[in-house]
DNA sequence: TATTATAGTGACCATACGGTCACTTGTCAA
DNA sequence: TTGACAAGTGACCGTATGGTCACTATAATA
């Protein structure tokens, strides 16, 4: 993550395609904001459209860097309120991280547009997510910890609420007490459930 | 639903919108793919806002003509089988009508722009489909068909894993027949495990 | 010191797009 | 028949925007 000019315009760029769209986002403005004219893009970027791929390309490292490998699985909870506590801990920085909001909306708002948000955006909101719960729930179901059942399509049923609420609150943020109250009674509900 | 040229423009402009975004629509293009000038389209509408303002409001109607009061709820299933082909019959429904995937893509890319867009879209894929799935299970609940618990936080349960699914549709629609598959095995593992 | 590569500037270009306007056409009522 | 109104056309306008280019400044290097 180094902080050369180049960089720095993936960091605004991804601000800009995420609040205004791709089509929303105007070259000048992306630049002034960042005090350099539009024509300095052109010395890092060849068009708009290659910044776009860039910063797609610097997204699918950066997720790879963080889940890509099956050793970056979070070990599996020992118990059921470790369980609890992880998913929390996994949803306060999904939810709060500047970067990670960004990105969630840039998926959602251009994933009909461009193929490879179309593929990343499944990846992130659906199997991504669903996988690592899956290799969690199998250990635990291993050790006792929750009924045997299947793991893939118990892990489906637990993140896909999850992240639809994470949805419901990047779209109206201020509820966001009323969601995450939302999201604890289900998780508890769930866990209480499927708990050996 | 008449068949005026200002109805027809509103058509024109929900696929316009869906496919190009809002600021991806031109008006050239929408007019002259309905045969008509772009001037025409202001003997109808003010302006390009005007039109997308007219179309929420269609899309608003329709949605409360169609779940809007109390009354409209599907009568509850009488048995576990009964909900099982509801839900699919609901699903081929929102998953095949024209209509509805294009008001659903609409909804996503425009979420953030637009603030009826925004509040419609939580209704839509959170909400209302709840709110429907909540007094069916409540009423199945008294009758023993489903286990006693909180209608509301099965409702929810059910159907946000099903709406995150129907997106997933939306995204690759090449991979509808293994979506399908996943939704047959929730459904009928959620029914198995609330069935009384 | 002279040279060269890198980063940045501002003026400029072509184009696309939303919107306006004067004008035409067709229909219906007085 | 005529007048009025609704629907539609095509030319035109202003502006925003992606992209190009000749030029400058700076800093490292030979």
């Amino acid at each position: 993550m180094e902080n050369t000019t180049k960089e720095k315009i993936l960091d605004a760029a991804l601000v800009s395609f995420a609040e205004n769209g791709y089509k929303g986002t105007n070259l000048r403005d992306l630049a002034a904001g960042m005090g350099l004219s539009k024509s300095a893009l052109y010395k890092h970027y060849e068009s708009k459209e290659d910044i776009w791929n860039a910063l797609l390309d610097r997204m699918e490292a950066y997720y790879v860097a963080r889940f890509g490998s099956p050793e970056k699985t979070p070990p599996a909870p020992k118990s059921c309120d470790e369980l609890y506590a992880m998913t929390m801990r996994m949803l306060d920085f999904t939810m709060h991280d500047k970067r990670v909001i960004l990105t969630r909306r840039l998926l959602l708002t251009e994933q009909f547009r461009d193929e490879r948000a179309r593929h990343f955006a499944t990846l992130h909101f659906l199997c991504g997510t669903k996988e690592i719960y899956a290799k969690i729930f199998a250990e635990m179901m291993d050790n006792g910890i929750l009924k045997k059942d299947d793991p893939d399509l118990l892990a489906f049923a637990y993140t896909a609420p999850i992240t639809s609420l994470i949805h419901y609150c990047d779209r109206e943020p201020e509820k966001e007490p009323e969601i995450m109250q939302q999201i604890e009674a289900f998780v508890t509900h769930f866990i209480g459930t499927y708990r050996a």
